[in-house]
DNA sequence: CTGAAAGCGCTAACAC
DNA sequence: GTGTTAGCGCTTTCAG
């Protein structure tokens, strides 16, 4: 039995005669080709375009493919055709409880389509963004990039190669879906004017991130408008960490109001607040930004700006996999959240 | 010109001349090669062993690839060397904080190890994990399967194609880490005897979690070493979603203490109570399982077995990579973090 | 309907 | 040092 395969040692090459034993090794499609008497091809079709087959061949293939265990080689068979039939979502920070709902709206769309996703945490560092595209790039038929730190330049490239949509972020020429920054940071400034409030301080995040600015523009203009005084302080780091910092200078200013780069940040702010002994909304009101898991049971709730994240990652899929002529970004609206954290100043 | 890759049509193979043009497609191996006028081979070398080639030659291909943006094929390289340096971990709810932990220190170990680590969600469900394992394990050098819902045998067999450790999921033969969850639910009874309770109601989680027949046999052993009596009510589902039928039970069954199957659920826990206006814990104590994100700052915040789970992630992937020839489980130690959801009973 | 053969892009012997 | 060549496991023309 001189080509039987053997648990270690690789496959003799000279076939001579067609041994019944299947091999111990991970059984490929030629095992199965061999076993079954016929060619690799035609085991191919039997597997994969089973209609050309006739059906007593198609099913001999398959019940011997079955009982050799044989799984096909993803790699292998991405090789010709180039498709892996997986996409990639890649997150600045897959702790942020904002990315929950994209990453379910995604992999469900991701799923529907017959496609597997995987997903990548980037840290927010645009270093390790591009360490996983390498890896990832070339391995995955399309790349949803949320909240990319890499410069346009490099994005444009990297969309010559391969479909990619972006995901709070701008580049011309590439499509993406953004979230409505600009009229959430106008709904929680007049909420705050209807308050009573005359001033408020932004704790910024990232100047990095491309939200950041859109942010503050929303949060600026919606200032001159309602005739409130707007200070942008920071950045802070946009995690809960980033808490103390970010109250020590806000209450430093003097602000009747906080408002946060989001919703981490805030419960970083009303925890500090809290250990400082400064009544939520009483001395200070606070708002976030995302109306994340936590927002409804912090202390004490928080007001925010709900995003509809899982649409957002339905539509991030859709458009990957069916790129629009016209890539004009997607504009996802969002609402305000009132809950306890903001009342009249004091 | 014969041979110049133009934009679709697929490159002649008939090359007579060698053409200065750089091809328009993703630049090959071979395009280096060819543009830099050496073998294959040579440019391989030149780009992966460079300390096996002349200097003068390895600058020039170097120079040569960096021009014409050539980017290794992934995948491609991975079918014959059969590794991809990428790794996989599936988790069966990524939005559950109690997985953060893990997922970052697994990434950080592997990025040490200089792989990629891509995650997937299979939302508790073993079918989803098949399509999961299916898709991506041909694609990735190891798994790391976290409380993996698939039986025994399944896993044996995955194992025995590639490496794969499992997290709180004990299969003779797999390696693996898990958590203490005994020594966890004899912490929590201690703590509630201290108190006063004399008796209390665990709230479970999904009987086909391992962890949940783990957390059940370490609460009624300890039950019976203190004196409580223990009662299982459920299974819920461990999310906050399960909160409003948990404290049904619960408060049906008039226990003075709810222990709940992870800290979710606790949450959940929380607002029911919250909402039907029980003080807590004044009117009855709720204890959680995680010390997840939000623990601290839900309200009250929550008493909860703490669990190191950045160090489970890095002992996971270290095992991955070094499989043991011994595969005993590691377990990892747990904490009872006392907070203000417990108190002395009515 | 089935088989033979040519690659997909890259690495790794094995020569020169 | 560098080039030649043979695959990795699979899909896919192209014949028969």
């Amino acid at each position: 039995m001189a080509n039987v395969c053997h648990s270690r040692p690789p496959c003799a090459t000279t076939d001579l005669v067609i041994p019944p034993t299947p091999p111990r090794r991970a059984a490929t499609l030629h095992d199965v080709a061999r076993e079954a008497g016929v060619a690799v091809s035609t085991a191919s079709r039997a597997l994969t375009r089973p209609e050309r087959i006739s059906a007593p061949t198609r099913t001999h293939v398959q019940e011997v493919a079955r009982r050799l265990g044989y799984r096909p080689n993803r790699i292998a068979r991405a090789l010709p055709s180039g498709r892996t039939l997986m996409l990639a979502l890649l997150v600045p920070d897959i702790t942020n409880p904002h990315h929950f709902g994209l990453i379910r709206g995604a992999e469900e769309q991701a799923r529907a389509a017959g496609r597997t996703l995987v997903l990548g945490d980037t840290r927010g560092q645009a270093e390790l963004e591009t360490e996983h595209l390498d890896r990832l790039g070339s391995v995955v038929d399309g790349i949803v990039l949320a909240s990319s730190r890499l410069p346009d330049a490099e994005l444009l490239d990297l969309a010559a190669r391969r479909p990619v949509v972006l995901y709070n972020r701008d580049v011309p020429g590439l499509p993406g879906v953004v979230t409505d920054f600009v009229g959430g940071a106008r709904q929680v400034v007049a909420h705050l004017a209807a308050l009573g409030h005359r001033s408020f301080a932004y704790l910024s995040g990232p100047r990095e991130a491309w939200s950041e600015a859109r942010r503050w523009a929303g949060l600026s203009a919606a200032g001159v408008d309602h005739g409130l005084t707007a200070t942008r302080l920071g950045p802070f780091p946009p995690t809960v960490e980033g808490g103390p910092a970010a109250v020590a200078a806000g209450l430093a200013c003097g602000a009747t109001a906080l408002v946060a780069f989001n919703d981490l940040l805030a419960f970083g702010v009303l925890r500090e607040l809290q250990r400082r002994g400064v009544p939520v909304p009483a001395g200070v009101s606070v708002t976030g930004f995302d109306d994340v898991f936590g927002a409804d049971f912090c202390h004490p709730p928080l007001t925010t700006v709900a995003v509809p994240t899982e649409e957002a990652g339905r539509a991030l899929v859709d458009v990957l996999l069916a790129p629009p002529d016209d890539p004009q970004p997607t504009v996802l609206p969002v609402r305000l959240r009132v809950r306890d954290s903001t009342g009249p100043p004091a």
